[in-house]
DNA sequence: TATGATATCCTTTTT
DNA sequence: GGATATCATA
């Protein structure tokens, strides 16, 4: 402690505590842009200059991209040594723990990951087999049942033991949810796979299973970092509670109000009761931010304040005003995307900046759609993140099916994804008689189909399907010894050529094909560059020499990689698009927050209850503290949904917005759309807004060859031959639906009558029914407390949005 | 068994 | 509007 390090060089006050004082418990609340990534990655250098030793280090972040991030930093710091700290997300660091343990645990040492499609498709199998009524069992549904009772660690027995959770289901009209968990857990097991939530599941079923082995991971790991402690679910909470059971050196950073992954069964209390875990915590907080103009942090804070749960701290910055948030209107989503571009080319041509300058967000992924047609007609280069794009494609899921069955033979899903493709003459009745074999004799499906192989038959149509079962049997084989003969690279180029992928695809000569090929092109890229990777650290001395690159840990790592981790390697100028979600964690200079409309942002269904409302008030914080300059908001009037026009009304967060930081020339008030604007005299309204987005209109089609005059030929669905023009010439505006929103919207704005009255009894679709307790009025709704008994106890609903029937 | 046509969900957010 | 699922037909 003599000499100061030149770690600790500029830290503020309370970044250079929360830097020093690394023994014992700490929470570390870092408001958006205070410079936590600083903090955390001086702590643990510091740590390492104090004589910490590395492999002593856990780090766990939200994203890989972070933690390489990260890990970066500190090497600038103190060097080489970095490479030994363990860090990275959750998923990925324990599936590797899992993977040294597997077999104690009854799973293949080789366990495959299932991703969502794998799970869904498995839940589907599941309930088809037990004849139950995929009406009911939908399978999205029971998969997300499924992941949460994981999330909150409760395993088939727990839920089938519950009460709660059974009148729960039966209120949902699926009794059999236990079941259908139960035996999904039992064919992830012989299917020697395990999903996402497993990686946390099973990590905390090993600790609790095998002390010593938990012993073992205490002593190695003296000191955990988490990132991002409000996004994390009671699994991940468990994880480290067990591990910090022996040496409690565990630090939590992060920042209640961008707590946004309750979906996911993040629980915003784990670090709001941080100091009632760890009483002797010490806590920290980060207030100053660094990142934006104080235009931007006054502005957010006056949004978040409309929130009740929240820490005491008080965010500010130093820095310039700055530019007010301008908030543009748009009369169409469309039209929305051509004045964001338009502005934002303006900017940045003006201001000599680079587009990689420039984010765009947005509540949905699908609003990107309208954002990258004008972007690519305006020839603006931009990226687009997309959660996992990489799997969307068909090509690639059927290169990691070979490779998956080759690995892991028991997995079933790979092997029925597989089978028949490319088409070899085995369709799904057969698949289905396999699996049948496979059910009776309790082995997986490559067992039945390898056993079935010698066997002869009379039946000529069953002779054929046993003789190109037989190749396929053989294919694989071949494939198998391919992988022990071959490096990585060569081995993958093995499996596309002579499982026929590629071949199907180069006999086509479309575009999209082509665009099959690279892709596979780019997946063998990447177990080239895998390899090459880890050889080098091998070199370094940073990996053993017998632990040489290999195919599992290669697929393990895409696994668990998402689009947020993938580096662009054609130039980075360009402009970032992607939902607020992911944009997390990241900064600009100019931000678009686009499609700030009612039931969009914030979203519908989250408006249900006071707590879905107040996460979307922290996603919107979230977006616009990602702004460094400035922020610029934006709605649109009228919006393309489900294929016909819709109205919306601007967002009730931009009026939220204390008013001396805003620029718009309009009134922000929801409220804003009165009966006389679309009220009896709606049509005519309804004409004025036409006219005024007339290149959608003339787009679609008018049949007098109005559409002549543009000269963008841009696809259009209406033009096909085969079909005339409808005879209006506005094909794409519902009416009946124009009035519907239309009615609605003049009956709840003008006065806010209440129909609900303590001691009613309602019924809600999720919650069933309930008792009203409390009705305080808000300003154009009602605030109500329902009480509904057992499952779900007492909830704050908003009275025009809740899904309620009064009985 | 493979292909093309029609029906149906969808839109919250992701490791 | 679009992707995916299911169905009808050769």
């Amino acid at each position: 402690m003599a000499t100061t390090s030149k770690i600790l060089e500029g830290l503020n006050a309370a970044q250079h505590d929360a830097v020093v004082n690394y023994e014992g418990p700490s929470l570390i609340i870092a408001g958006a842009g205070s410079g936590k990534t600083r903090v955390l990655t001086s702590r643990i250098a510091y740590m390492i200059e104090q004589g910490v030793r590395p492999e002593s280090i856990l780090a766990l972040t939200f994203t890989n991209k972070a933690a390489k991030e990260m890990r970066e930093r500190i090497e600038a710091m103190v060097g080489p040594q970095s490479r030994y700290i363990r860090m990275g997300t959750f998923h990925s660091v324990f599936a590797r723990i899992l993977r040294e343990n597997a077999e104690r645990m009854g799973y293949p040492q080789a366990y495959t990951i299932y991703e969502s499609n794998d799970a869904k498709n498995l839940i589907k199998t599941i309930i088809k087999e037990r004849n139950l009524s995929d009406e009911k069992y939908k399978p999205g549904h029971i998969a997300s049942r499924i992941s949460s009772a994981k999330n909150s660690l409760i395993t088939p027995g727990a839920y089938m033991a519950s009460t709660t959770l059974a009148t729960e289901d039966r209120q949902r009209q699926i009794p059999e949810m236990g079941t259908i968990y139960l035996e999904y857990c039992k064919r992830c097991k012989q299917n020697g796979a395990m999903d996402f939530d497993d990686l946390l599941l099973q990590t905390n079923i090993l600790f609790r299973d095998f002390p010593q082995v938990l012993a073992e991971y205490q002593e190695r790991f003296r000191y955990l970092l988490v990132d991002e402690y409000q996004d994390t679910n009671f699994a991940q909470y468990t994880i480290i509670r067990r591990l910090a059971l022996k040496y409690p050196n565990v630090c939590v950073v992060g920042d209640d109000a961008q707590s946004i992954y309750s979906f996911r069964g993040a629980k915003i209390e784990n670090i709001l009761s941080f100091q009632r875990d760890y009483p002797d915590a010490k806590i920290y907080k980060l207030e100053q931010n660094y990142r934006s103009t104080k235009t931007i942090v006054d502005a957010a804070n006056s949004v978040i304040n409309h929130n009740a749960r929240r820490m005491k701290k008080r965010c500010f910055s130093e820095g310039e005003q700055g530019e007010k948030i301008r908030i543009l209107k748009a009369y169409t989503d469309r039209e929305e995307a051509d004045m964001i571009v338009s502005d934002l080319r303006d900017k940045v041509r003006t201001a000599g900046d680079e587009w990689s300058e420039v984010a765009i967000l947005y509540r949905t992924n699908n609003q990107s759609q309208a954002l990258e047609d004008v972007l690519r007609r305006k020839a603006i280069p931009y990226r687009i993140y997309k959660g996992n794009s990489f799997y969307d494609h068909k090509e690639i899921r059927d290169m990691l099916g070979y490779i998956r069955l080759i690995i892991n033979p028991r997995d079933d899903e790979a092997f029925k994804r597989i089978i028949n493709t490319p088409a070899r003459g085995i369709g799904a009745t057969s698949v289905e008689r396999i699996a049948a074999i496979a059910q009776s004799r309790g082995t997986s499906m490559w067992d039945a189909v390898d056993a079935l192989v010698g066997m002869q038959s009379d039946d000529p149509t069953e002779k054929a399907v046993a003789r190109k079962v037989a190749e396929f049997v053989a294919l694989i084989r071949e494939l198998s010894l391919a992988r022990e003969a071959k490096g990585l690279y060569d081995f993958g180029l093995e499996v596309a050529t002579r499982s026929g992928i590629l071949q199907s695809y180069r006999m086509l000569n479309t575009p999209e094909a082509q665009s099959a090929v690279d892709n596979i092109e780019e997946l063998l890229n990447t177990l080239q560059l895998f390899n090459e990777q880890v050889e080098a650290e091998i070199r370094a001395g940073e990996r053993e020499e017998f632990d040489k690159a290999t195919i599992e840990e290669w697929l393990s790592g895409l696994m668990l990689m998402s689009d947020m981790d993938n580096e662009e390697e054609d130039g980075n100028n360009k402009v970032t698009l992607m939902t607020v979600h992911s944009a997390k964690g990241l900064e600009y200079k100019y931000v678009y927050i686009v499609g700030c409309e009612e039931n969009l942002f914030p979203s519908m269904q989250a408006m249900e209850d006071i707590d879905g409302l107040e996460e979307e008030r922290r996603l919107f914080y979230v977006a616009l503290t990602r702004a460094k300059s400035l922020a610029t908001l934006s709605c649109a009037e009228m919006r393309f949904k489900w294929g016909n026009m819709e109205f919306s009304r601007p967002s009730r967060f931009l009026s939220e917005i204390d008013p001396q930081y805003v620029d718009s020339d309009f009134d922000l008030k929801p409220a804003r759309r009165s009966a006389t604007n679309l009220g009896e005299d709606g049509e005519s309204a309804l004409d004025a807004l036409r006219r005024r987005f007339d290149y959608r209109y003339q787009q679609k089609g008018t049949p007098q060859g109005a559409s002549t005059q543009r000269p963008q030929p841009t696809r259009s669905p209406y033009a096909s031959p085969q079909r005339p023009a409808p005879e209006p010439p506005r094909p794409t505006i519902d009416t009946s639906k124009m009035r519907r929103v239309n009615t609605s919207t003049t009956g709840t704005v003008t006065s806010a009558p209440c129909d609900y009255a303590v001691g009613d009894v309602v019924q809600h679709t999720t919650f069933g029914r309930g008792v009203i307790r409390d009705v305080t009025p808000l300003a154009t709704d009602h605030k109500i407390t329902v009480e509904f008994g057992a499952p779900h106890g007492s909830k704050t609903l908003i009275a025009r949005l809740a899904k309620l029937t009064k009985l």
